[in-house]
DNA sequence: GCCCCCCATGTGACCGGTCACAATCCTGGC
DNA sequence: GCCAGGATTGTGACCGGTCACATGGGGGGC
């Protein structure tokens, strides 16, 4: 096996061929599994391919048939958790279908930006998905060129700004819903809410569910908090609103948020959940250790990866269609940030 | 421009050629720079590109001049903050360079798991950047065939089980060499040491700095805990170290195993850092807004990526070699988590 | 005015696979 | 024993670029 010292560039179909005694097209035959190949041929080649080291080439292969086996994730942010588990399901199932996986950051919501980010992301072949929760990642969904497979992970359903690509998405209206309920079962008067930065102009998704939940409990409707992604965003908002008295429920756009909003309020000298309560959203992996620890909604960010890979995989190969939405439902993790406001209930539990 | 509705495929040089009036060369003469081609010509032959929207096939380039413009990142981890901002750090050169970013994850650290993986990557051509922190990516590192070009992200920079390849690294023995020095010099006794999963049978770089800050205070050196690397782990070691009343100061692994930590020592009833002092490792972005805020190192890892991609980016390109370690210091960041121990100081601070 | 050389451009082969089609072999039916 | 037809195998062209070399034209040195 190779046991000339100095570096010889990897063996070909042709180098196969020659060491089978076989056309380099058998030899393709054999590799690419077609039927009629006589077994005892198949197994020379075989035994060549081995004795060699032969891999196929994957660049030459995408060449020539087109077929690519790759997908490229276009994103926002590595390093937050949402975003992370998605790329990181995409990988899981991209793996499992011996697909190549391709990053693309976008680091800015520019339009030239975005364009040469998607561009660069084409050039790499293969399908795309984009993850488009956010203005940049919106913006990249809709710059995609028609002809190119693409599926969005995206916030709302109801047709996104890319038009009539395909998507997938978790359900946050309604996992904005249970956790807005959670509180105000508590016996909150109402829920504030600290939003994260809208995908769109319009309202988001998770800001519909709170939205929705106070509405139907007869609650009054704050107006919510515009953040920022990250614990900084939190906190700021958590000042504001901790000077307020009134303020006895919060819900945050995500852990992060809650995590800066629960630093706010402890320095403001308001405790959790003795006076005010907060839920958070994502349930990322320290919001269990927190103190207090956070309630929270778990969404199934892998699985949503997963399911976005699969749907590409579809597209791609043209093999079953997958059902748009597999994903899990959200789950309401209810801990020790969240609890009755102080002096008892003001408003009646729903029945 | 792309009037027609059907979609078609995408121009080639022969085609620019053809609406040029040159021949397919002079096309690739233009799109390399190549100096000698008059004026006129290339100005006729850039309009028909941009006519014609042509972008150079990335496939093509690669299976006819070898070069591939790719880097694929091999990683056991990808939502984990440190890895998830290594990552990012590559992209971020990558995309500068115009290089495609891959990544591949090592689920598990089984020899033949990890030799399918690397040959994965290797399919995908170009560069490989390899974050070797635990045994998984030890362990891939090592599998790398010679012939192919690749950067390990390493702890310690003697001579790694991967042998002469490029490396990059933090100085993770210094960082913890900074913190425990700082608790010791607040006046804690001795300082305890809860270990992330060593990538090696050896003693890791921050254990070794951990030691040499107590020895070199002639501080007693407890044995480390061995831990793991999210906070359910700090939270166990943290249960086992709250029932000591002689421990007033832990250093950790890094900052999701010192969450765990202030948990279990909040559940165990000790204050923080009124009894306990607590410090971690890497500054992720929730570390300032716990409470109480949490004394860490902050250690470049973004850069660290940068690093590695420059690196890899000499070695494709022979270009000017990039020096081996551009990484800026660690730095300790003081927070509410450390003080001085219970019932004033025990030991004389250092002169 | 001639020759040499460089500038500008074109031609053919090649990278390592695939695809479409042709050519051979072998077998069964009559 | 002859022929149709499926099973095997081989040949040439092609994917979209690059590389090595050939070719035609114009300017400077003499």
């Amino acid at each position: 096996m190779n046991v000339t010292g100095h570096t010889r560039r990897p063996a070909s179909i042709r180098d196969v061929a020659t060491a089978a005694g076989v056309s380099y097209q058998t030899v393709s035959r054999v590799i690419n599994g077609h039927p009629s190949v006589k077994p005892t041929t198949r197994d020379r080649v075989l035994a060549a391919i081995d004795e060699l080291g032969f891999r196929r080439n994957a660049t030459a292969l995408a060449l020539a048939s087109g077929r690519t086996r790759a997908v490229t994730v276009l994103t926002a942010n590595t390093t937050h958790y949402g975003y992370a588990s998605i790329l990181r399901g995409v990988e899981e199932a991209a793996r499992a279908a011996s697909y190549a996986v391709g990053i693309g950051v976008l680091e800015s919501a520019d339009e030239t930006a975005v364009a040469a980010e998607v561009q660069r992301a084409a050039d790499a072949g293969g399908g795309l998905i984009v993850i488009a929760y956010d203005p940049a990642g919106v913006a990249a969904l809709g710059a995609v060129p028609a002809e190119l497979p693409v599926v969005g992970v995206v916030e709302t359903p109801a047709s996104p700004p890319g038009g009539d690509r395909p998507w997938v998405w978790a359900d946050d209206r309604e996992a904005a819903y249970q956790a807005t309920r959670h509180l105000l079962a508590l016996g909150h008067e109402t829920v504030h809410y600290v939003a994260i930065p809208s995908s769109t102009r319009r309202t988001s998704a998770r800001t519909a569910g709170w939205r929705q939940a106070l509405r139907e409990a007869g609650a009054p409707e704050p107006r919510p908090v515009q953040s920022s992604w990250g614990p900084a965003g939190g906190h700021a908002a958590g000042l504001r609103l901790a000077k307020d008295p009134a303020v006895t429920a919060i819900l945050c756009g995500n852990d992060d948020l809650a995590l800066g909003v629960l630093r706010a309020l402890h320095e403001s000298g308001r405790s959790v959940p003795g006076e005010v309560s907060v839920a958070g959203f994502d349930d990322a992996p320290h919001s269990a250790y927190l103190t207090p620890s956070l309630t929270t909604v778990r969404l199934d960010f892998t699985g949503l990866g997963r399911a976005a890979f699969a749907l590409l995989h579809g597209v791609l190969e043209e093999a079953v269609q997958v059902a748009p939405h597999p994903v899990s439902e959200p789950e309401l993790v209810v801990r020790e940030s969240s609890g009755p406001p102080p002096g008892g209930v003001q408003r009646r539990p729903p029945a």
